[in-house]
DNA sequence: CGCAAAGCGATCACAGTCAATCATGAAACG
DNA sequence: CGTTTCATGATTGACTGTGATCGCTTTGCG
């Protein structure tokens, strides 16, 4: 027989792909009965992770527009439930009252999914996070000025003058393409640059990357490791390397990606 | 069987690509009965979705996401015709490598929708239009820094230094409040502030207003007729009115709103 | 103008789905 | 070893979505 949480995971994959399910598939599916699937749906429903509808259940994030969806999908076929762990995680470092930013990612997109019921106000550069948070949450949203560019859904600008140097954040969450002991590292320089100036915003750096960031990649230094306070990831993150990252002065929170996934929710 | 939700989805999605669809062709493609698609198409529009017409429905410059949907759905229902018409005709001013700017309003946002052919630079303030260009358009987008608000889906900052202060335009279309011997007037005044922000990087101005605009209404001044190079509106708007924007410089482009198309250049 | 065709809303019966309740069995606990 | 707790599965009555049919209205054509 299957287990509650594998069921969970296996119907919000389903969910992902298809942006829909419906109780009789599932029946067929997972082998589990339909009054069992039903407080399952309920379950996930009160974790805000779908939305139950007649027959079964829908994506949340069904209806969004084709800007946000393609652009995420590529990347939440990978380690998917790794970056929703590690996105709860910092999602749970968040207070009511304040004032964050998050760059364009997509762990940082998934965060911005487990703030609905947040009160704060938001600066980011990123159009797909924007959206989510304008049109499902409570949360005031802030952006920069710049240029919109359609694949990634980013906002960049080339000047520096900007409405963003009047704003002040308590923490910066920052997802990243690696992380290696040379420093935070993205592969596109004009993104590198955005994350700078956003990183002038705060003294509080909150990096989140699952367990997969840690193999070296990319070659822009976006700052040095000692500019980190916390890091979020996964239980598989190298433990060579988040001893390194203690030394130097750096909080880890480890995220254990089979528990944390809906409990904490509640 | 299709699920009820599956359907929406694909009638929203057939909406979005071709602007129509009929009831016809919809129990074609789904397998259901003409009856279930009728209450579906009652549905999507109570919902403000789309817009039900003789023989199916069509798209009420479409059902995107949540946030332009509700915020605009409002205005839709006031001379959406007569915007349409307007939109289309401004859109016809645009030429493939211009670099303009749309302020945020729901005529505007229609002329959005004439624009997916086009490949120009477009500056905005207006959230949704920017979805719309982004995701359904060549055109590259220019966003201003600021603060997005939720109902309107506009960016607005009280500050004055921005990245849209490097950016020039040959043309900006404006939409109002109201049309009146005092000048353009908008209701608020951030609002009217952005938009005398937005002035300062363009020389031409074309206001783009249904003949609704000409009641007096609202009370905060964002230029003098003077200032504005060409208005494009509807052959409803008070012949007074019209003679005495030409007197001040203005030309004037009146549209039939049942033919669409362009009648007078003065 | 009149007529035919298509589209429309209303109604009804049927099937699928829902929430609530109770019963079962397995693990946790003293 | 008995009790408690919890996830699960079955049953029930109520509800919802569906499709067929009935007139009525709108549209298009001569």
């Amino acid at each position: 027989m299957m287990h509650e949480r594998e069921r969970w995971q296996l119907i919000l994959t389903r969910l992902r792909d298809r942006g829909i399910v419906r109780v009789a598939d599932l029946v067929g599916v997972t082998g589990a009965s339909v009054a069992t699937l039903r407080r399952d749906l309920a379950k996930l429903e009160d974790s805000g992770q779908l939305r139950r509808v007649h027959g079964g259940a829908e994506s949340v994030a069904s209806g969004q527009t084709p800007l946000t969806a393609p652009s995420f999908d590529a990347s939440q076929t990978l380690n998917a439930d790794l970056k929703q762990a590690v996105a709860q995680g910092a999602a749970n470092l968040c207070q009511d009252g304040d004032s964050i930013i998050l760059n364009a990612g997509s762990t940082t997109w998934f965060m911005a999914q487990y703030l609905r019921q947040h009160r704060m106000q938001v600066l980011t550069n990123s159009f797909p996070i924007a959206q989510e948070l304008i049109s499902h949450s409570m949360n005031r949203v802030v952006l920069p000025g710049g240029e919109l560019y359609r694949e990634a859904g980013i906002i960049l600008s080339p000047f520096d003058e900007d409405a963003i140097q009047h704003f002040a954040a308590s923490k910066m969450f920052m997802s990243c393409y690696s992380i290696t002991p040379l420093g935070i590292i993205e592969s596109d320089p004009l993104v590198a640059r955005a994350e700078a100036k956003l990183l002038t915003r705060t003294e509080n750096l909150i990096v989140v990357a699952d367990s997969s960031k840690f193999e070296a990649r990319g070659n822009m230094v976006v700052c040095p490791l000692t500019r980190v306070s916390t890091l979020v990831t996964d239980t598989g993150a190298p433990p060579h390397m988040l001893d390194h990252l203690r030394q130097l002065g750096v909080e880890v929170i480890l995220i254990d990606p089979k528990e944390a996934k809906v409990l904490t929710a509640a």
